[in-house]
DNA sequence: TATGATCGTCTACGGCCGTAGACGAAGCCG
DNA sequence: CGGCTTCGTCTACGGCCGTAGACGATCATA
């Protein structure tokens, strides 16, 4: 609710997103304890973190009982988007290359990912030849 | 000054850390005219996200008269590697391929640069083949 | 049904961020 | 020399962030 569209999730809400993500849904306790054992977050905080996400819409919840799953609003790849797209803003001219090389060789891809960039790169030089 | 090595600038810093960085050297005025022009942001508003960034240690100060001239401390890639970093970090299993490829899609890049990115991701077929 | 474990909510507090006005020091021009 | 402009510094303030304790409601279980 109430979000403009190009707000971003805090560092510490990022966390807490990325763990009920990769669970798919998830009950506070889950989180709790997730990131209790990575980060050493205390069950305030995990849940504080929680609700503000619930406010600023990044996560939706499901009653269960007197409890709630949490589950994400948006796809992995929107949240990230947002993200990147800042990224690629802060980059001035003629350093987009050299970071996305050095975000290349920073990633563990698989066979298919890596094929798909290639493939991509490729239609992007064809592009430029004929302009 | 003091500052952890994984400490980032703000949004608001960034923009200020940009203009300084294209211009490679800047008295305050000059942000403050780009700035007032591309956000509308006070004189004020200004000298303190220079100030901070001072501070931070992003930038430094020459002596020039009665003012300074900025200059950063750091290139632009190591600013945006911090901010890739985290990002890449906040990705979950999967979506680091997408997520490269939609940045690859959003950018305009030069020959070389696509040339170099080519030959990254074919090395990296490579090495995946051998193992 | 009593009692302990859990759950979500309320409240808090210091710190940083975005934004900016006020002000004294220094330089420039008449 | 005197005023105007420009510069950097000090101070501020509301808001969000990180972090977390306190507490009442609810559930499970003996």
């Amino acid at each position: 609710m109430s979000r403009s569209p190009s707000d971003t999730p805090t560092k510490a809400e990022r966390k807490v997103w990325k763990v009920v993500h990769e669970r798919g849904e998830c009950a506070a306790r889950d989180a709790v304890e997730a990131l209790a054992a990575s980060d050493g977050w205390s069950t305030s905080t995990v849940k504080t973190l929680l609700r503000r996400l619930v406010e600023k819409g990044f996560l939706r919840t499901t009653r269960v009982g007197n409890s709630f799953l949490y589950s994400p609003t948006e796809s992995a790849l929107t949240v990230l988007r947002d993200e990147a797209d800042a990224l690629l803003d802060g980059a001035t001219a003629g350093t987009v290359g050299p970071l996305l090389a050095y975000m290349v060789r920073q990633s563990r891809l698989s066979a298919d990912e890596l094929a798909e960039l290639k493939e991509l790169i490729a239609a992007k030089e064809r592009e430029d030849a004929e302009e």
